[in-house]
RNA sequence: GGGGGAAUUCCCGAGCGGCCAAAGGGGGCAGACUGUAAAUCUGUUGUCACUGACUUCGGUGGUCCGAAUCCACCUUCCCCCA
């Protein structure tokens, strides 16, 4: 199976320039491509995840990847697929957020010797004068066209500003300058990014009549076509202090079973006739695939420990076993009442099992709330210190646990 | 530049000057059922010292015994004309 073939296997492609050339290029290891990355918060997320990994099966195959962190593109926010706008961050932010992505980025992609190259946009952009930029590239962009495309589209009912209608200029411009100075002449990314991309492709062929091509990844959607990587609007991220390698682990052990297969095929690397084999199993069999999926993910985005860690805990915590390493929260002694105790209140607060002691009080009343096993019934329960100083297990719903220490 | 309209809780979206912590939906959370799935049903969803009190309806002032509702100014956004 040649690489292009598995790429089509796992259902990874969504739209190509030309299918021919493209596959001929990266299935022979020559190509040079890019991913662009804005960095937008100071983490990668799940949503990165993907164009990571297809990177990474690029770069196996002998292919040399470009990460293009996109310190100046930041700075205008693309409107792609978006209702309202970005809040315009600082300078410092982004490149603190920059600095975040290169950091983590080399834990995926081999940078070294021969490796990807990373670049990063800011360096050509922020310099570009403005009369000079519209005379250059300006003169090749036809308004007309710019507006028909699908990622303004939502946009032109709520109002879109000029500062963000040059996203795509901005985009297309970093094609044509790693097309002249890399001689990198395809890029890569999400399927959102396809009018942005193809913008840089006929910028290309305007100004230096030159073929270049642009593909685009199939978002990873469920099955009732919500993005995934999400949960409850929050991003699931790649960086341990913002997602827990436990919590990454429970989300994809969660997915729902007409997705746990799409996810293996898309986002892991087991050979695509073990997956065939995977899809022929049914009901309560697609719990092993969820545990194999949520393993080999977190393994490749926190490493092998870390992921059977996680595991480990999650069948302590959900079945058989013990001796789970369950994330711990503590509380200070201040916490105490006067006789000793916590109660049951300040400790789910204090443990960020909830966020307010409303929202405990709700919890108890509800019956959501064990210690220790035991369920807790009454809001005026609560436990003596020395248990404290041991460890209780609290346990909020089904899915939510910590180990609550004295501090 | 001129004219018109809008801003409500996580989101969408109701809201007569007192009966508004604010309808309804979505989402979230919890419970039942399960396989840590889906579907379904039930409860819940501002905070706290919780049969009560306090803080919320873009911002600041004002009218009134009383304002999410009325007035003034400001901010932001949308639409039409240029």
């Amino acid at each position: 199976m040649t690489l292009y073939e598995e790429l089509l296997a796992r259902g990874l492609i969504a739209q190509v320039t030309d299918e021919a050339e493209v596959s001929g290029m990266i299935n022979a290891g020559k190509a040079k491509f890019y991913i662009g990355f804005d960095c937008t918060a100071d983490s990668l997320t799940a949503g990165h995840f993907m164009a990571l990994t297809l990177m990474k099966r690029l770069q196996q195959a002998g292919n040399s990847p470009f990460a293009l962190i996109g310190g100046g593109t930041t700075m205008i926010g693309d409107p792609s697929g978006r209702t309202d706008m970005r809040k315009m961050l600082t300078r410092e932010d982004i490149e603190h957020n920059a600095e975040c992505f290169r950091r983590q980025m080399s834990r995926f992609i081999n940078f070294g010797e021969g490796g990807a190259t990373m670049v990063n946009n800011a360096d050509w952009l922020l310099e570009l004068n403005y009369v000079d930029l519209l005379r250059e590239v300006g003169a090749c962009f036809s308004v007309n066209n710019m507006l028909r495309a699908e990622c303004y589209r939502q946009r032109m009912e709520k109002g879109l500003s000029f500062l963000e209608f040059n996203y795509m200029i901005m985009q297309s411009y970093d094609f044509y300058h790693l097309y002249k100075t890399y001689g990198c002449n395809m890029q890569f990314g999400g399927d959102d990014q396809w009018s942005n991309m193809l913008g840089g492709t006929e910028l290309i062929r305007r100004k230096l009549g030159a073929d270049a091509h642009a593909m685009t990844i199939t978002l990873l959607t469920d099955s009732q076509g919500k993005k995934m990587g999400k949960t409850a609007g929050n991003a699931v991220w790649l960086d341990a202090n913002k997602t827990s390698p436990y919590d990454f682990y429970q989300y994809w052990r969660n997915v729902g079973d007409s997705d746990v297969l799409k996810c293996i095929r898309m986002l892991t690397f087991i050979p695509v006739d073990e997956i065939d084999e995977m899809s022929k199993w049914d009901g309560s069999m697609l719990n092993r695939a969820k545990e194999i999926l949520a393993h080999e993910l977190t393994e490749t985005v926190h490493g092998k420990e870390a992921a059977d860690a996680a595991e480990a805990s999650a069948r302590a915590l959900f079945g058989a076993g013990d001796g789970a390493e369950v994330p711990t929260a503590q509380i200070p002694e201040s916490d105490l009442q006067a006789d000793g105790t916590a109660d049951i209140l300040t400790m789910l607060v204090g443990a960020g099992l909830v966020s307010s002691r409303s929202e405990a009080r709700r919890a108890v009343e509800q019956g959501g709330v064990t210690a220790d096993g035991e369920k807790v019934t009454d809001i005026r329960a609560s436990f003596s210190g020395d248990r404290l100083r041991e460890g209780i297990l609290l346990r909020r719903g089904k899915k939510a646990f910590k180990k609550l220490m004295l501090k």
